[in-house]
DNA sequence: GTTGACATCGCACAAATGGTCTGTTAACCT
DNA sequence: AGGTTAACAGACCATTTGTGCGATGTCAAC
């Protein structure tokens, strides 16, 4: 099925390649015919539909410049990426507040670019960026970014942020109910959990992820 | 110069985003009109004018599709993603090869893909998977990933994953040279640094992030 | 040498497509 | 009222551009 490649459909895909990166649309059969030198668009027709074939483009009848290369490089890494809204910090006493539509990502945020890789397609996800040391027994540090996918309920052992409200604050633990109570375990072995009265948690994101840039 | 978008503007320009995701090419002044529903091409031209003197993007003139998104969204974080491979794991105990040009991902590794926002346009990076609790003092979990640049030596207070010739083990911890002995300082302040002979300690390579995705 | 698949060539047609011209409407200013 | 301008509508034209088709060249198999 997958033959290999003759020196003048070789030319051909990487022109297609190049003419995009300088550009910001595909080539025109007869931009392929004066960039490859071929004295006949049909060539290029020819050519291409050979390609299509091998599957190392799409293209769309009728359609001028309806190519789209496809393959490993493009639709992988280019394509899948999702803007996250930074929507603010997370520090122990501080209120945590998570507006209501956070997938749009506003002009007004910051904002982090991950790949689906990371993200594995979740939906409602935001970001908050840890300040201090208060989440340590969560093994997240000064200065990382936690990803968070929107939620206000959780399963046991998930991890979440919580809103306390015994102690003010909003804190990065493992999520476990146990009758009326809510035990909130730390990521790391070596602290002790803490339990309390499940009325005085609120849920407000589930985390998918931590990054940590130095 | 550069004012408000009208209602029609700005929904010119997330068509053209969302056509441009969908397909692999830009719309034409057709494919607006139609999507916008908008009666007449002219307005579209009229529109995309505005737009292009805007700055928003980027027209050329008599050539079909000839549109270009410039600005943040596109181009920014679109482009500039870097494809690391992921070299293997790391853990206490096993050994750790990292092979001279980890630069160009080959087919043959497993790769992540990290936007430049992340990375900070740093050449020669390579990723560990990191096998059991061992680096928890690290603030590293069991299944992270850990983003490294290529090193063989560190200066003061880099975080590095270094070879151990005493405990045949690799590990993850903050480096300071202390004389002819090195001091290797966990991140997590509750753990106890340890001390080993310079000369007992090889750098790998100085760690420029962590990814936890859960 | 003949045959036939494969790649190429030149040309022309018709659809796709961008640009322009002429009005129209509504808001705004003097 | 009169004039100006931004935004829009509809029709029309000119070019760009994909595609079809027959002719030609190439090369290996028979």
């Amino acid at each position: 099925m997958k033959s290999k490649l003759s020196p003048r459909q070789q030319r051909i895909l990487s022109f297609i390649q190049e003419f995009m990166d300088d550009h910001q649309y595909p080539p025109t059969v007869r931009d392929i015919q004066s960039g490859c030198e071929v004295s006949s668009t049909s060539v290029v027709d020819y050519n291409l539909q050979k390609l299509q074939q091998m599957g190392y483009l799409k293209r769309e009848r009728e359609v001028s410049r309806g190519i789209a290369l496809i393959g490993e490089g493009l639709k992988d890494s280019r394509r899948d990426i999702v803007r996250i809204p930074i929507m603010g910090s997370i520090a122990a006493g501080e209120p945590l507040q998570v507006p209501d539509a956070p997938t749009h990502a506003d002009q007004s945020y910051d904002t982090v670019d991950l790949t689906s890789s990371l993200t594995k397609d979740r939906q409602d996800l935001f970001a908050l960026r840890v300040k201090g040391t208060s989440m340590i027994d969560a093994l997240v540090a000064d200065g990382d970014l936690v990803i968070l996918e929107r939620a206000f309920d959780a399963r046991d052992g998930d991890m979440v942020a919580a809103w306390l409200d015994g102690s003010e604050e909003t804190t990065l633990k493992r999520f476990y109910l146990e009758g009326d109570m809510v035990r909130l375990q730390p990521e790391n072995e070596t602290m002790e959990p803490i339990r309390v009265p499940a009325k005085d948690v609120s849920v407000r994101g589930r985390v998918v992820g931590v990054v940590r840039s130095l």
